[in-house]
RNA sequence: GUGCCUGUAGCUCAAUGGCAGAGCGCUACACUGUGGCUGUAGAGGCUGCGGGUUCGAAACCCGUCAGGCACCCCA
């Protein structure tokens, strides 16, 4: 076997079939995005590792970053999310900046961790923010844009759901059951858990981070209230827009939502596939309202969602719903070159088709025009032309319609109009 | 970081201790001025790597590297 270099773990290449596909997602995503007014921009993907420490999860900056000395002696992190660059990006101009902003983005980022289904080391993500107003209503439009892609690309809320929650309704749950601010995280974990290990295991798990058998009872209680949101009035706030855009069957209410994240302040949400096989959020997102104050800026509220390419891509899949057939071959038209003598010709009807404004591949060779014809019609080429001595001679090209398989002899003048009416 | 599974032709895989194979793809010819379809032929392998057991190893054992899946965490 001959050697190759291996691809670094967890990286994809993006043969033209894959581009074709992230070229897609990404105008799907532009064209949602740019409907609600949300503009395109674009952070680095170098950061200092500092922009992380304040309030990304633990984890994710200690254990899963791709940090690194540069030859300055600077620690470097490749971004593994966007939202802190967003929030200095806004912390420098916020007195220039004409608020509410809505912003979006779609770009690389890298995670280190170990490879899996739905989970690469480089992957890309949607962000999607709006900041200036701290308003449930933001909140609603926000996760609107969301609803509205799943509309868009053909899911329904029978296969994805957007599962919302609040913090701060959490927070004051917490309250009332005593459980202190240092115990917090650990309840919030142990709440993320129920769902992956056994009841029984669940309960024991809540025993050893220290809960009494009342707060546990409590808290159950609090994750079986299905109508628990309509003592938060951000959550009713919040509801009242989305039942009033139309969308109110991609959202429900789930108290056992809590994100990882530190910044987040109000509302959260995720989404998940119903149907259950695909165990891993397709997107996360929620309200964060000090994090530009924590870049040293005035306090600006905001609210956004992130979306990875990978596990979005897995739910298409798996409902059928990746456009086929997206590579479409650029240059419809092919020019074979007969022999060594008509090469020079040949390259000469290409560029005087291209300057009519076809897209042309001429064959980079003398070859055999089997050879010829069968790279035509394997990069889907839809008419081929054969200059040879006979059409030379008498001033016209040879035009194959690669559809139909017919065949005729045009002058040259009227060559690119003839081939304009094959491949409309 | 922990656990399980898998590495054989370009790709997908078979061969359960006894001659290393199939399908697809590739090349040539049938068809020296014409693709798809069909037929015939051909090329292509240190069975991931290193060691061990055995008369004999792709297979069994040990190590190692790589990949996949799950946990953790998360997009």
């Amino acid at each position: 076997m001959k050697r190759v270099i291996q691809s670094v773990k967890g990286t994809r290449d993006f043969y033209p079939d894959q581009m074709a596909i992230r070229i897609w997602l990404y105008n799907t995503m532009r064209e949602v995005a740019e409907s609600f007014g949300y503009q395109e921009y674009e952070a680095p993907i170098l950061e200092s590792l500092e922009l992380y420490a304040a309030k990304s999860g633990e984890e994710l900056v200690k254990e899963q970053s791709y940090v690194f000395t540069d030859r300055g002696g600077s620690e470097i992190t490749l971004r593994p999310e966007l939202t802190p660059s967003l929030a200095r990006m806004i912390a420098q101009k916020q007195n220039e900046l004409n608020f509410p902003v809505r912003w979006w983005s779609f770009g690389p980022f890298w995670r280190y961790e170990r490879p899996q289904k739905g989970r690469t080391r480089e992957f890309f993500q949607w962000n999607v923010d709006m900041l200036g107003v701290s308003s449930p209503e933001a909140d609603a439009e926000n996760a609107a844009v969301l609803a509205t892609f799943f509309q868009r690309v053909g899911l329904s809320p029978q296969q994805v759901l957007i599962l919302v929650n609040n913090r701060r309704l959490t927070e004051d749950r917490f309250d009332a059951y005593n459980i202190p601010a240092e115990q917090r995280p650990t309840v919030s974990s142990w709440i993320d858990r129920r769902e992956k290990i056994s009841p029984e295991a669940w309960m024991e798990y809540g025993k050893e981070i220290g809960l009494s058998p009342e707060q546990i009872t409590n808290l159950k209680e609090m994750l079986a209230d299905k109508d628990l949101w309509k003592q938060s009035a951000e959550l009713t706030r919040f509801f009242a827009v989305i039942e009033a855009l139309g969308l109110r069957e991609y959202f429900e209410f789930d108290p056992s939502i809590m994100r990882g994240l530190l910044y987040y302040t109000g509302t959260v949400f995720e989404a998940w596939e119903v149907g259950g096989d695909i165990k891993r959020s397709i997107l996360g997102g929620g309200r964060y309202d000090n994090l530009t104050r924590d870049m040293g800026g005035d306090p600006i509220p905001g609210v956004g969602f992130a979306m990875g390419d990978v596990v979005i891509s897995l739910i298409l899949e798996k409902y059928g719903l990746m456009p086929k057939d997206l590579y479409i071959n650029p240059a419809p038209v092919l020019v074979t070159v007969f022999d060594e003598e008509r090469l020079l010709e040949s390259f000469q009807l290409a560029s005087e088709l291209r300057r009519a404004g076809l897209n042309v591949v001429c064959y980079p060779e003398p070859a055999k025009l089997p050879k010829q014809f069968k790279y035509a019609d394997r990069i889907g080429a839809k008419v081929t032309l054969v200059l040879g001595p006979d059409e030379v001679e008498n001033g016209q090209v040879a035009l194959k319609n690669l559809i139909n398989g017919e065949q005729v002899s045009v002058p040259r003048e009227t060559l690119a109009d003839q081939i304009r009416t094959i491949i409309d």
